[in-house]
DNA sequence: ATTGTTTCTGAAAGATTTTGATGGTATTTT
DNA sequence: AAAATACCATCAAAATCTTTCAGAAACAAT
């Protein structure tokens, strides 16, 4: 009873994406293939980010029905860099706050999997792991954009006063000496309120939002903890970043 | 029985078809041709877009039958006449608060449109409608349940003590002489929140949820003002409604 | 009917890919 | 620290694919 190469894909893909996480062990059983042609299947199918390799399985990760898959299908490798980057500095049990955004989006598609408690306002990242077992989920409701999904305004605010997390991952619109900023009024004032809610910030950006402003400001420096760029940052903004007391960490692509 | 060369890759790609997988052994089985036959039968039918081969064999490349769309989609045509009774009901320019589960889904699948406030703590529902330039959508946040996608619990009651709305639409469990049953405790929380934000509630139930309760006991007959349900439900049970001073839309199947 | 031409078929050899197993390394648990 | 578990790299065997070629079948023209 071999299977073809492509069906027994299917297949595991089909029981992750139905049971949320699978061990390998049970995937062995179930497509009657040896430990390392599931590892194979496995890494193949995180390539292409239908799952998220976790150890000792695998977890769904794939795309929900939602409408802005489209754009972060497009998820290039620098920003799943970035995100690999940050996941693995979550712990697991930890509490973690995420921003929306395409590569906060991915953040969370690197999350699958872990054992954490995530709380958001933003739906694509509310989808993606609203069927991940290990991970509790908590919604941020207010106003929905329809451009981004995220929910905003005095009722996001007013949630967000009753939420303490360890971590708050975010993302940026451009950043310069004077600070962080974003495209958007009420995004902005959201995100204050994320500031108060989490012990420490983490911006996740890529190398193009330095040296550049937008519409509505959002923090000074020092309110982030922690900034995680691909390598294309300058020298001199490194040296801006670090003067300023925030770690820095630098992906190489 | 030697068959025509359009004759067998016909009948090839009927089998591909039908059952999504063939190995190329299984092929040359039903069609009693050689390997090397099937191979460039296989390579042909690649060639023009029917097919897709695989390492082993060839998988069906049409309508794919992505797991997702099925489920969603798997709305019966009652439950869609009764949500379209439903979503005839709201004028433009409406707030409507909707509850999360299927039939509610499907109401809001109606909606799509129309000009609307939309309140709502159910994750498809949001997923839905987030796009829709006519609708204002407000989430309301809380811990999200997997199997479902609502968002319940404290934070949801909090949000929801905010909240008036014209309309709330919802869908239940149970329905006996004593009143409405939902699934979780949970859930009927925050369902209990709901009435109180909305001066109009329409209950949408299909028949056979009458005459049986369910786990938690939701609230008495008299808060609902209005219930509609498919022409499955009996006689005596349209008496009841009745006398309990609830407007009655039967759906015709 | 016969011949020549073209297309299709089946078989075999050699190249390529996939697979399962093994032993060593890393990570987690006890 | 030791034990258990999971991971990774490597390799030979197995399965599959491509290429090639000669014979068979279909076809057209004589």
């Amino acid at each position: 009873m071999s299977m073809l190469l492509d069906e027994r894909r299917e297949s595991i893909l089909k029981i992750v994406e139905n049971k949320g996480f699978v061990s390998l062990v049970d995937l062995m059983d179930s497509v009657g293939a040896s430990e390392s042609t599931i590892r194979r299947d496995l890494e193949y199918l995180d390539g292409i980010g239908q799952i998220r390799r976790t150890r000792g399985g695998a977890a769904y990760s794939g795309e929900s029905l939602s409408t802005f898959e489209d754009r972060s299908f497009m998820s290039s490798r620098q920003k799943r860099q970035i995100a690999q980057a940050v996941a693995n500095m979550i712990s697991p049990g930890e509490a973690v706050l995420m921003d929306g955004g395409t590569t906060t989006l991915e953040v969370a598609r690197q999350l699958a999997g872990k054992q954490l408690q995530v709380v958001t306002n933003s739906l694509p990242i509310a989808n993606l792991l609203v069927n991940q077992p290990e991970i509790d989920l908590m919604l941020i409701g207010g106003f929905l954009f329809p451009k981004t999904g995220v929910a905003l305004g005095k009722t996001a605010v007013e949630s967000l006063k009753s939420v303490h997390v360890r971590r708050l991952i975010i993302s940026v619109g451009g950043i310069t000496e004077d600070g962080l900023y974003n495209s958007n009024m009420l995004l902005v004032e959201t995100e204050q309120q994320m500031f108060e809610a989490a012990e420490e910030v983490i911006v996740v950006t890529d190398s193009t939002k330095f040296g550049h402003s937008a519409l509505a400001y959002l923090c000074p420096l020092d309110t982030v903890d922690h900034i995680v760029v691909d390598d294309g940052i300058t020298e001199e903004w490194k040296d801006v970043i670090r003067k300023a007391g925030i770690e820095l960490t630098v992906v190489e692509t």
